[in-house]
DNA sequence: TGTTAGTTGAAAAATATTATCATCTGAGAT
DNA sequence: ATCTCAGATGATAATATTTTTCAACTAACA
């Protein structure tokens, strides 16, 4: 878990270097993004962080991820229902994989993108320079609960 | 084109099947959604619509979207900017391929997606049932207008 | 034609995100 | 340590998007 500790010092250099201020409120929000634990929404950030200041604004919490995001230091996994989940521990496009019971986000890693990315280039005539991929489905968890 | 119209019988019927009424502003969404020519957005469809339909309200054409979809003839894709576009011609996943400047939106097809299914299953142990893989880039029209 | 359950249009309500603005504060200069 | 001020915060209003409500309408079947 070390790992998460760096990513919050990268996050938080990243935001200094750009001439940004380090508020506690800030670095809470940076906290929880590094960590990434089950790929948090704005409103679990929100919950959350509240505990430790009860007067934290969803404004602040969604103005701080719009600048992580800008800065490259965030994925954001937007979804049809309209929720959106953030990733500021690995902000490179991954797999990830979602229970669609428990809604827990996992990561995934596959060797095989790299070479698809260059197949539907071909195919397309695009120029690719993005992707996103979601695999959704029940997770070892919750099958074995076996709510109908 | 003539896919298209098929498509189009198909949804009908399924609609029919349902119990569902064919009125002719849901023959119009459907028609758009069968043919989904660069997989169009609800405001999109409602522009086309009102010429034909001036009273057509956008009430009308969420809940059709929303019903095609319950039924499993229509794929919505939900983007992280809040918008969402339709695919009613492959309402099953399938990659697609996204214009970061025309915001055109492409198929494709690639074989090797079974296959890394099964990968990630056996990786995260989770009991895959759908996914989503899109692909981020410049289209080749735009890359030759080379608009700055 | 008549009946009725499902559908529509218009507007209100519910959601989610962004903008506004007065107040406050982190961080560099003194 | 204190001063100064650009940038940050919290509360609220404004926007934007989608869903709900409800009276009026109509497709489908008898």
């Amino acid at each position: 878990m070390a790992d998460h500790k760096k990513r919050f010092e990268a996050i938080i250099l990243k935001l200094r270097e750009n001439g940004h201020k380090i508020t506690p409120q800030r670095m809470a929000i940076v906290k929880i993004l590094a960590n990434s634990e089950g790929h948090p929404s704005v409103e679990t950030i929100h919950v959350l962080i509240k505990k430790d200041f009860p007067t934290m604004s969803l404004a602040t919490v969604y103005r701080n991820i719009l600048l992580i995001k800008s800065l490259g230091e965030a994925l954001e996994l937007g979804f049809p229902d309209g929720s959106n989940r953030y990733d500021g521990y690995r902000p490179y496009p991954h797999p990830h994989v979602i229970c669609i019971k428990c809604k827990k986000i996992v990561d995934a890693d596959l060797n095989s993108l790299d070479e698809m990315k260059k197949e539907v280039a071909l195919e397309t005539n695009f120029k690719i320079l993005n992707h996103r991929l979601d695999f959704f489905g029940v997770c070892s968890n919750c099958m074995t609960e076996n709510t109908l």
